[in-house]
DNA sequence: TATTCTGGTTACTAATGGGTAACTACAAAT
DNA sequence: ATTTGTAGTTACCCATTAGTAACCAGAATA
């Protein structure tokens, strides 16, 4: 998932791409945002992505130091993630990406123009 | 590559992620910045890419309105491409990226850490 | 005693991504 | 007459990604 070459550029920018640019990781991010939650919450909310995607993201985002995971030790098991400073850092990128989008994002070209069939996150 | 589920949903910021959230795409508008760049530079600035997905990206980049192509009718052929308004507004978002990077990146854990077998564009 | 609850992991399989090489057009240069 | 150059396109194939289903622990609940 995420690309050596890229995370091995010289280039800040390229490197940034190599952790963070691939279309689960901002999801996951943002979704998070300045909360603690847990596992189940986190795909209950992204319904579209698997258990197991899930886990291989989340545990990339922690070894790239934008996400902390706290496992407790109880039984069923509990797992509460949260950004580090580094992934709150990034939100206030997120929040441009999405204002550069209501302001310049043209119109569906076909299909069905009526939001409510549209769905929050991907699900 | 680009997401449909993620283009219908009804958050702008899932939307956005469906169409410059791939690895490319920031890339490739980076690289191109202000200036009108040929196919052909931009291949050779970025030699990971192959052609054919360089033209895939092209396409769908202008497509959603951040390129502008403008094929010239010689031979041998000649096409231009610039980032449009759209594409232009999103340059700033992508030096908060570059930045933040900056900032926050934690140092390669193993390998080499000599900076100059980095290359400066994934290739 | 059986079921539920949580946060995973693993094995297997299906889908997709992406690379390579060959090919196009035609003018200009060798 | 052949090669060169540009910006692709196409067919084919392999590698990676992602989905599914089954399975785990062990306490609490029914």
């Amino acid at each position: 998932m995420r690309d050596d070459r890229f995370c091995n550029s010289n280039c800040p920018f390229t490197r940034a791409i190599g952790t963070i640019g691939n279309k689960w990781k901002p999801i996951i991010i943002n979704v998070i945002g300045i909360r603690t939650i847990r596992f189940g919450q986190l795909a209950s909310i992204i319904p579209l992505i698997s258990r197991k995607v899930l886990t291989e993201q989340l545990k990339e985002l922690e070894e790239d130091g934008l996400l902390e995971r706290l496992a407790y030790k109880e039984l069923p098991p509990r797992v509460d993630y949260k950004l580090s400073e580094k992934g709150l850092a990034f939100l206030p990128i997120l929040e441009h990406i999405k204002e550069w989008n209501l302001k310049y994002e043209v119109a569906p070209i076909s299909g069905d123009t009526d939001k409510k069939s549209r769905i929050s996150y991907p699900g």
